[in-house]
DNA sequence: CGGCAAATTGACACATCTCAAAGCCTGTGG
DNA sequence: CCACAGGCTTTGAGATGTGTCAATTTGCCG
């Protein structure tokens, strides 16, 4: 399945797409590159020439913190159909990298074929701009979670939200899914210490609410991990609209 | 001054604006208003009709906490020139509101007109898209800061971002500005408690890098208010690019 | 002057971090 | 098939950071 595929199908979700949109889509010529786990797939740089979209596993945005090059922050988590650095399009530089969480498989853009749709698709440049602010909208929802929810919860509200994102692409159903994030990448994500997140996924694990081995995650209890991480979803926009 | 004046200085210190681009930009109908201190500017909305932007003080995305009714966190800080919720004009509803900090004036600009630049002018509406961009880096280096930072480096971030936004659309000079921020709302962005944070303010001021009385903030030792805080203004995207 | 909201302080409880060590998986070479 | 190495996970104990509660002080405004 083209890359493609899927980032229709997140733009579907959430308006109708005209012919003229989807044709234009669908004729983008892109390039698939594969990553081992960890591997940068974006560099921090000024001026990229092209941005990515997830295709095949997960991507992470990494912030090095200056001054102190074995500490990292993860600032986002993306799924198959997301149009991971399409901000890097707009903005004049990327602060953060893109590096693979698990093998994964991303498909290139090139910014120039992104200008010419912003030059003759008012409608589907709306569109990749939504795609832009729900990335901005869950950064918020990030923001929200790390000052409300102690350890548990913000592991839980995390595992809501993947599962959410994977369900509403089509890839996850059944409350399960693959989930090869180390614990050292989570304690990134959720700004905690590796062995504080140990204690929040067993945690979740002595309630019932998950299962968790290796990097196969099955929610047990999806109304309980819910309510746990007072999770609701509206923030991710997967609503019908005119745009 | 019409916001718009504002806005324009904060478009032109990252690109060029073209005499059709400014044109349209001055001719914007706009709607002016002014708020008392924590007073609703934007409520909690599906399909808002306008976004404002920042004419005088401060407003702040305010996420009211679903079952903890008298609890909310705030994800974002406005200073004049910022163009607040203009992501509300792409997405299908806002999941927080924008209240005012302090005494605050916004104006207010039609999604009509908005759309109609998306359909006319391609480079403005990058532009415009950047904006909302700027502000997801932001909420990003937010991520970053509440992960790394200790209570009182994290309140430092706070104070030199605020600086430096002021400083570049020219309402801040000489390490001095209005800041008529309560504790309250001070422990609702960083994620503390109102007694953790005056514990932090006390100790930036003990350490002789701030001077904070009323409204009024001083920035005694800029760079060791920045060293503190590991500030790096570069996510603000402050740079001359072509867009 | 009085009243109220905000800022400040102290003492104690709880959450999270750090350091150190032990257990578990998996791939590799003998 | 087994032994081993290495990375990851899990556990424990003590140090530090932050939250909560209660009380006092400050500053503003009527």
């Amino acid at each position: 399945m083209a890359i493609t595929d899927y980032f229709i199908r997140y733009l579907q979700r959430r308006d109708r797409l005209s012919d003229k949109d989807l044709a234009r889509l669908r004729a983008l010529r892109t390039e698939q590159v594969a990553y081992a786990p960890g591997e940068v797939i974006v560099p921090v740089e000024r001026h990229a020439q092209r941005s990515c979209m997830m295709l095949r596993g997960l991507s992470a945005r990494s912030h090095q913190l200056v001054g102190r090059p074995e500490e990292r922050v993860i600032t986002a988590l993306h799924v198959p159909g997301d149009f991971v650095d399409l901000h890097g399009f707009v903005l004049a530089g990327l602060e953060h990298s893109v590096i693979a969480i698990g093998p994964a498989e991303v498909e290139f853009v090139s910014h120039d074929q992104l200008t010419a749709i912003t030059e003759d698709l008012p409608h589907l440049t709306r569109l990749l701009w939504m795609a832009t602010l729900i990335d901005a909208a869950v950064h918020r929802q990030w923001l929200v979670a790390a000052a409300s929810l102690r350890s548990s919860a913000h592991l839980a509200h995390l595992l809501c939200e993947i599962y959410a994102r994977l369900h509403a692409v089509g890839a996850a159903s059944d409350h399960r899914f693959a989930l090869p994030l180390l614990q050292r990448e989570l304690a990134d994500i959720l700004g905690y210490s590796p062995i504080h997140v140990n204690r929040a996924v067993r945690d979740l694990r002595d309630r019932g609410l998950i299962r968790w081995s290796g990097a196969d995650v099955t929610i047990l209890d999806w109304k309980g991990l819910a309510t746990l991480a007072r999770f609701d979803p509206t923030y991710l926009d997967m609503e019908q609209a005119r745009r």
